[in-house]
RNA sequence: GCCGACCUGGCGCAAUUGGUAGCGCACCGCACUUGUAAUGCGGGGGUUAGGGGUUCAAGUCCCCUGGUCGGCCCCA
């Protein structure tokens, strides 16, 4: 046996003594573990001859998925020590953190994440080993013979169906790693796990915190039990802790439906029912600026305005399949003009009228009102169409998922031919649109079919036609393109835009959407130049997704600091004494004469409360004049960051603010 | 829909072991007239989400309904 082994060690290539382990290859005490030939490893792992071996530190992205798992053991044994009958579920590490699920007869209690992090901070104090143990299946089994859901795990290894818990049982050997106490020596803990962990509990230190209990459901379906999840996260340090929690709070600021209450934008009143929005003035003047900017492009683009009504006879959604695929998502009938006698018998057949959760069956219709020919192509039906959807009721959320929205929607028919150039040029057109109202940063998501499935609609020529077509599309747009396969809808692919936010979220907005369903289920068709008759692709477009749900990230994007062309005010005057109100007002009367939503601030307010409030409300414009502007001929510009810019001349404070409104330049 | 928590004047919050509701902001009135984030004084406003129950007594305890929040499932 050779004394020395060679390793590709961080790119280097060096000699170490054999049956060396990640302990004495690196002295870093932010390596946590190795990444050997590719694989995660702990650093208790021996390497072997010409391994390619990588350190992995504590603050690296691998690096704190391991601290987060093994900090989601900690809380499990934490859990059985205080309740010996709790059975465990999974534990895996998530994005910022971790979580951990329980079958326990009682839902754990706030209080109780108290007593969790306290008993959770001694097992770390305590220093012990995670020692990770290779197990047969039947070993593995005798030992968790008390685990049920881990039983479970260790026969749906091999299956093909194992999602969630592949963090306990991998799809290799299975393993138990024992937390070891380091000063008897003792395993006070076991779980099935694939690993790595970190060396022992001291390293997670205490940038560590439980955030919240829920309820989930075993391996993730509504079908199987409730477990309770706790949620926590956890850091290198403190102060990444602490500022992670920041960032948390920085984000509840920007929370829409927070801004929408104190910016006065929107509500949902109780009396209306949930999910379903009123705009108050303020939030309407951003919709109806938001809708009219929209309707000029739209028009420029060449696209026909519709409308259609907002409840239709049962028969239409039974033609497009929606109420054999859709129903439980759509409210339920109002049955009209039924006759019944005395004895409860039906005289005369009802009728069902549905609320649409859909436009696209009613512009279907408008495209048959007449015969088509080639010439009417690309003929482009666009609507701000009002739909319904009866959301669960434990889904509705703000404005981003509501029972009640309108979409801004559009249904393109062209041909096969022109497929692609109107693919290219409506996928511009949304971006382009997108970058006006603010979102620049985006990437596409592109679904495409699974062809071992069989719900998908439509013959593999138009299929592979239009996936490669949007493909091509996608390619040229120059953004980052992740694909989706299988995440297609069963009548067509679809390009979805996601837009980064300014604290860097992702919102799926746009979604472009080929379907080869309704045109064949409604018949449509066109006359081409040969004479024959030919059916006409369609293709669904919706940009904002809904109005309401663009209201609300465009307020989480802009932190309610809206550029001055949305801003409900964009103006407000402050005098700094009411002697110069009336030379102000003429400033003010200017702007509101160029179209300027301008006001003047007359209350007996000082004109330091005045800021205050006024900034509060996010105005972004303030224009201040005591009497060194009003002898200048002047205003001062105060913005909403506390900046300012004094004796600015009327013309020039008119056009500059001007300027900005027209350019939707952020100020 | 499921699990849990919660719902007090427009908004944010208080109310000892159950003993018939307070504060700040906002609002209204009066005074003050001020150069870049809160002037002072006074006033009005709540059958504690709605309904039912226990109790001598319920904002506090129990049940039902509605709504909100955090998750799960879902999101055409």
């Amino acid at each position: 046996m050779p004394e020395n082994i060679q390793l590709t060690l961080d790119g280097v290539s060096t000699s170490v003594a054999a049956g060396a382990t990640g302990f004495e290859l690196f002295q870093d005490k932010k390596v946590v573990a190795q990444r050997v030939n590719g694989e995660l490893r702990d650093l208790a792992h021996k390497v072997a001859d010409n391994d390619v071996v990588e350190a992995v530190a504590i603050d690296s992205a691998d690096g704190l998925g391991i601290l987060r798992h093994s900090t989601a053991h900690v809380l499990a044994q934490a859990v059985q020590k205080i309740n010996p009958d709790a059975r465990l579920g999974i534990g895996p590490p998530i994005t910022d953190g971790f979580y951990y699920d329980f079958d326990v007869a009682e839902p754990f209690t706030p209080e109780l994440m108290k007593t969790l992090e306290k008993e959770m901070d001694r097992i770390i104090r305590s220093g012990q080993r995670f020692v990770r143990r290779v197990v047969s299946d039947s070993e593995a089994a005798k030992e968790l013979a008390l685990e049920p859901n881990k039983l479970e795990l260790i026969s749906l290894k091999s299956s093909e169906h194992l999602a969630e818990g592949a963090a306990e049982v991998g799809s290799g050997e299975l393993s138990i790693y024992d937390n070891v106490d380091p000063q008897s020596g003792e395993v006070v803990w076991k779980d099935l796990c694939r690993g790595p962990h970190l060396p022992n509990t001291r390293m997670i230190g205490n940038g560590f915190s439980l955030t919240r209990l829920a309820a989930a459901y075993w391996r993730g379906n509504e079908a199987n039990k409730q477990l309770q999840r706790i949620y926590g996260t956890a850091w290198p340090s403190k102060e990444e802790l602490k500022a992670h929690l920041e960032r948390l709070e920085e984000a509840a600021k920007r929370d829409h439906r927070r801004l929408g209450a104190e910016l006065d934008l929107f509500s949902f009143p109780e009396e209306i029912g949930s999910g379903l929005a009123v705009f108050h003035p303020k939030g309407g003047v951003i919709r109806r600026v938001m809708e009219d900017y929209s309707r000029a492009q739209h028009e420029a683009a060449g696209y026909d305005f519709v409308y259609s009504p907002h409840i239709t006879k049962s028969n239409l959604f039974e033609t497009s399949g929606h109420l054999a695929w859709y129903s439980e998502g759509m409210f339920p009938p109002m049955r009209l003009d039924e006759e019944v006698d005395a004895d409860g018998v039906v005289r005369k057949a009802g009728q069902d009228y549905y609320l649409k959760p859909m436009n696209c069956p009613f512009h279907i219709l408008i495209y048959k009102a007449q015969a088509r020919s080639y010439r009417d192509l690309p003929l482009r039906m666009f609507e701000f169409g009002s739909v319904y959807r009866y959301e669960k009721s434990g889904v509705v959320h703000g404005l981003t998922r509501v029972r009640g929205m309108t979409q801004d929607d559009a249904h393109l028919f062209v041909t096969q031919e022109d497929m692609e150039a109107e693919l290219t040029s409506v996928l511009n057109f949304v971006l382009n649109l997108l970058r006006d109202y603010g979102l620049t940063d985006f990437y596409l998501e592109l679904s495409t079919r699974d062809p071992e499935n069989e719900k998908f609609v439509g013959d593999d020529a138009i299929w592979e036609a239009a996936t490669s077509t949007l493909a091509k599309v996608a390619t040229d747009s120059g953004l980052e393109l992740v694909p989706d396969p299988g995440g297609a809808a069963f009548y067509g692919p679809k390009i979805s835009v996601q837009a980064r936010d300014a604290i860097g979220r992702t919102w799926q907005m746009s979604t472009i959407q080929l379907d080869f369903n309704l045109p064949e289920r409604f018949d449509i068709e066109y006359a081409a130049s040969d004479g024959t008759k030919k059916r006409p692709v369609m293709i669904h477009r919706a940009l904002f997704g809904s109005i309401e749900r663009f209201f609300a990230v465009l307020t989480e994007h802009y932190a309610g600091h809206f550029p001055p062309w949305l801003a409900p005010v964009q103006v407000v005057g402050i005098p700094v004494a009411d002697d110069f109100a009336p030379y102000l007002s003429g400033v003010i009367d200017q702007l509101k004469a160029s179209g300027v939503r301008a006001t003047i601030d007359l209350s007996d307010e000082r004109m330091q409360k005045k800021i205050r409030n006024h900034t509060k409300d996010k105005v972004p414009f303030q224009l201040i004049a005591g009497g060194d502007d009003k002898d200048a001929g002047s205003v001062s510009f105060r913005y909403r960051d506390g900046s300012q810019v004094n004796g600015v001349k009327i013309d020039e404070a008119i056009k500059l603010i001007l300027d900005a409104i027209t350019n939707k330049e952020q100020v």
